[in-house]
DNA sequence: CTGAAAGCGCTTACAG
DNA sequence: CTGAAAGCGCTTACAG
């Protein structure tokens, strides 16, 4: 005999609310499920004795007996880095208030065998999917979902058409580096430096946007840096640009390789902005801080795993719904100003 | 007629493989859970049959036959600071390589209501979980536990006994205070100052370090500033404690307080570490790239995720087991020096 | 508007 | 070592 007495005692199931409700599980099942024939008084009736037992519906039984989806699992190369991390955050905050469960899965090569492993499991799991398309294992993980299953992917810039008829929301980082070179161009600078993050294919989109805008001002892009995501790629790359006189702005892929730059730029003991002018990527809770507060492109992940969820959501019962992402906004701060002074550059 | 015949075909199941092999369903469903009592030829043939028709099985039935726990689903409050960021990456790594499905739920506040709803949902999905208990949010989810639920905590320092026999895994936060704090009592501070995050309790260990190792040095601790998480917290503090010349030596509760802390510092015109050391918690991958470059406390959170998820998953052979978390380790850096000299101060 | 049936894909005992 | 049964908690049709 226990002292404490505590048992993990069996759920309370749909018959005992309509065996202590008095009718049948049948009709609790429609009740949950906001069926509409069910009379106003038993449907009140059977709600309350849900309340007063704390009756909850088992997951894995409706699944199982196929009863609507209510769970999401996000399929994604990584959970930490910034983008990443505040996708998944806005993804969560949108299904819990939509009682979805949601699942992690993440793929940590874009090998073939892994992703499709990756892809299996999310499917198996019998939830609708969200993928990360940000990079090669999940612009692959897309294209591995098969038909059927409800998905939705985030990317960051569209190229072609929806893949297999899987909607997707995105942030326009092609437009926003284009902006970024521009607004860099404008400063007097006669070229600006990229520092790229890994990319999907060799499109990559926020180098497209780099490269374009470059050309449009009638400018040779210079050979682009081919970086990582961490800070310490971003130094070295810091570390080679900061030798060479010619280069007074540098656009790097994502904050912390700007603030790896920046770094290296302090230890060769150029200015910034004086000497060089550095741009970031994502505008992470960090940049507005540092020293010097970096200039960066905003683009607000959290808008994009909402809208990623609210569109699945919404093609539940609509299958043509589609969703505009966010737009990204640049927000000037100190790493960046106008190239040292020297022969025809402009005063400000 | 469609063109591509692209079928959502039913999954294939244990009647299936079980047809195709020649066995019982029953016998398939040995194998696959690894049943001792199966021939080795027929093991052979059921497993062979399993590959070639691609069969996994449905986790949905399996849990609500009652088959054993393979899913976690992590609890916390925060999903995209470092440390929580840390853990749950740590923890999802560790249950995908053994074959877990994991969940997230986060809880928004420390509300209890709010709490009680969250624990119901992860309880619900009829798996095990690991709550992240770090903060006031986390603490109660993990008092809210009913027991018999699979459960493990992850906590910074332990405080009084297992909460409800749940075993917990934890880094010691508080002696690692007691360690940065000594440190810079060494390099001779008269006081180190201490730049609080939000804690669980009234005796939040981190601050519980700090002023220990000052009481043990002889000295008076001063008034601790209470911040939130972010760089901007810090800043804040940071501008507080710029004023006033005799604060030489500041521990700041995490990474990004530290930031803003040096930001602080940089517009008052102090110089670090020259005119005031900061140190910070954590380690984020920035730290080391800051300008100047971040002393800090190294807490590695990926670790105590996987240590949190190897205890959770030995547990349910051996109720026993216990862990010990990662070891935190003090990273000296640029931002932390001798205090400006002054009468009697030492000279390095 | 409401009830009785069959079944989702698996797992435990129970039998041999 | 292997098979036939019952049931996990729910959901869809099917009946009234």
């Amino acid at each position: 005999m226990g002292v404490t007495g505590h048992t993990t005692a069996r759920a309370v199931s749909i018959r005992n609310v309509a065996a202590a409700a008095g009718v049948s599980y049948q009709t609790v099942s429609r009740v949950i499920n906001g069926h509409p024939s069910v009379k106003a008084s038993t449907r009140e009736l059977v709600l309350a004795t849900i309340d007063q037992l704390g009756f909850r519906p088992n997951r894995a039984a409706r699944a199982l007996a196929g009863g609507p989806i209510q769970s999401v699992t996000v399929l994604t190369a990584n959970t930490t880095l910034y983008g990443y991390a505040a996708a998944l955050r806005g993804i969560e905050e949108a299904a819990r208030a939509a009682d979805f469960a949601v699942g992690i899965r993440v793929m940590e090569s874009d090998d073939s065998d892994e992703v499709a492993d990756a892809v299996d499991r999310a499917v198996e799991s019998g939830g609708a999917l969200i993928v990360l398309a940000f990079d090669p294992a999940g612009t692959r993980a897309l294209t591995a979902v098969p038909p059927g299953v409800p998905t939705v992917a985030a990317v960051e810039t569209p190229v072609g058409a929806e893949a297999d008829g899987k909607p997707w929301v995105w942030i326009n980082d092609r437009a926003a580096a284009a902006e970024a070179t521009a607004y860099l161009l404008e400063l007097g600078h006669r070229t600006v430096h990229y520092v790229s993050i890994p990319s999907p294919t060799q499109t990559a989109q926020r180098l497209v946007g780099w490269r374009q805008a470059l050309l449009d001002a009638g400018v040779e892009p210079p050979e682009p840096l081919l970086a990582g995501w961490h800070p310490r790629s971003g130094y070295e790359s810091g570390r080679l640009l900061a030798r060479d006189p010619d280069v007074t702005a540098v656009l790097c892929g994502n904050d912390d390789l700007a603030f790896g730059v920046l770094r290296a730029m302090h230890e060769a003991g150029r200015a910034v902005p004086d000497s060089v002018s550095v741009v970031g990527f994502d505008d992470t809770p960090l940049a507005e801080f540092g020293t010097p507060s970096l200039t960066t492109i905003r683009l607000d992940f959290g808008e994009l795993g909402r809208a990623c969820f609210a569109l699945l959501h919404e093609r539940m019962r609509d299958p043509t719904a589609v969703r505009t992402g966010p737009a990204p906004v640049l927000v000037r701060r100190e790493s960046s100003g106008p190239p040292p002074s020297r022969p025809g550059a402009a005063v400000r």
